[in-house]
DNA sequence: CGTCAAGAGGTGTCTATACAAGTTACCGTT
DNA sequence: AACGGTAACTTGTATAGACACCTCTTGACG
């Protein structure tokens, strides 16, 4: 393990870190990151039981050969991802949680249908270059009739329908999907490719009836519940990219947020489970 | 301002703090919260304009006369909100963002109600102890048969049906309720008001067709789409409390959800807007 | 006029120390 | 046996100093 190499205290900070430009190999990362995914492991492997009191801060010292300041950094990493609760007096207590679905896995079907351990499908139904209807052009700050790209498509799970996609890009990023099938794979990992800034989505829930044409492509009646996430996808600069409008099976997709009094927030995507 | 009263570097340690026990005014509070709220305060009145460098780290240590801890402490207090961005050689960047509802507001229809400048309400449909079903008994972890308490709620937005709520509670905390009229105000501050320990509120958010209950008391069709959030309350220790089945009228209400590629998450409730 | 090097100043990281405040266990007293 | 106080240990908080690495500016040189 990356601790057992022999640091004498002398040694520590004149140790040469000249070549770190050259190797960035997961020794180089700082300390208490280390030590942060190795106290992460040992929770998620069981070594530190759920529900029993973990090492002190001194024994963590002593096994690791380094001051108390790295071992609160990486504490304080697991107690932000709520890995870690209580403290003052008694040693912190650990806690399996559930992780928050990272980004990717929350803006790509895609990705999503992966980690749920579904084949993802996709049938475009259009990909058309058009003028912004006023709603798309409000939403995405443009001027009325400036260009946009739409994209319609059916999202199946294991071949099944599953979600109806409607996306309207700004013109700057549609034209990437005319180079490009969106019936062979994940269009958002296609913009992350081209180094489009992809950065924060908004997502809003609600549920409406199907129209004509969602209950054609998705197999239901007319005025079936569906669930409804209009997703607003802009830059790190806060320039809206997509603006998008998926419909869902309910029977297919659920979506959690999880909340506790200390403000720690974890959201994810499920699929509905047959009960 | 909190700082401002005259305290050498002489005194500080040695400084008295036996009274804190008797008097806990703000001024208790530890260095770092109080410079972590004073910085937010800066960013949010403005002072610290938005994507302009704060101050540096130096110049912070000598205006509050304090040594680089608790400054960089608090400055990671706002990291971790996404008020501060940047870093490393460049001072960072400050941000307004908006804050993630609060656990209360998130839980409690009547706090909600009030925080989106509405007036909440509510009519009791009925308040029951009965035997647990066998799907309610799983969710709370109890015996099929244990005893629980059922409470069903119609509740208003300005004085117009917004939402059905069929909430199960476990015996111990629902028992609470009948000494306390649910019409009067929010049952979620009286439980907190006994003391219940309500900690961790999980959501799960799908599309249903109105049943014919759903439709008398909301006044819609029968079949016509739902917004339904299933909420599992569970105490610190991962107790379940309350198992609910809230059913929105999708023209009332919607959820957000806002993360970013960094893994922020914010969370929100809201009046759907007439658009 | 462009380019590169040096330097100044910034944050990130780590060490060492000290004390305050909460928790627990133990032991003596009642 | 029940109670209460103390002592040891724990985490929380704060200080001080050191160095690595990054960024930006400045100035010398070609």
């Amino acid at each position: 393990m990356f601790w057992e190499t022999t640091r004498s205290s002398a040694l520590r900070s004149s140790a040469p870190r000249c070549h770190s430009r050259l190797v960035k190999t997961s020794e180089d990362l700082p300390l208490h990151q280390r030590l942060g995914a190795e106290f992460q492991r040992r929770i998620e492997s069981g070594e530190w039981p759920e529900g029993r009191p973990v090492p002190s801060e001194s024994q963590l010292c002593a096994e690791f050969g380094t001051s108390r300041g790295p071992v609160r950094q990486a504490l304080a990493l697991l107690r932000n991802e709520g890995s870690l609760v209580g403290g003052r007096g008694k040693p912190p207590v650990a806690r399996r949680t559930a992780p928050s679905q990272p980004f990717g896995t929350f803006l790509s079907f895609t990705q999503w249908a992966r980690t749920i351990g579904r084949e993802p499908g996709q049938s475009t139904v259009e990909v058309a270059r058009r003028r912004a209807s006023p709603e798309a052009a409000a939403r995405l700050g443009l001027a009325e009739g400036a260009p946009v790209v739409e994209l319609v498509r059916l999202r199946l799970l294991d071949d099944v329908p599953a979600m109806l996609e409607r996306s309207t890009f700004i013109h700057e990023v549609g034209r990437i999907l005319f180079d490009f099938d969106p019936d062979t794979g994940s269009v958002y990992q296609e913009l992350l490719r081209r180094e489009v800034d992809l950065h924060r989505a908004r997502h809003t829930i609600d549920a409406v009836a199907a129209e004509p044409q969602d209950a054609e492509l998705l197999r239901v009646s007319v005025g079936d519940p569906l669930l409804r996430v209009r997703r607003l996808t802009t830059s790190s600069q806060g320039v809206p990219l997509e603006d998008a409008d998926d419909r869902y099976l309910p029977a297919m997709a659920t979506f959690t947020i999880e909340n506790t009094i200390e403000g720690r927030t974890v959201i994810g995507r499920y699929r509905t489970e047959e009960d």
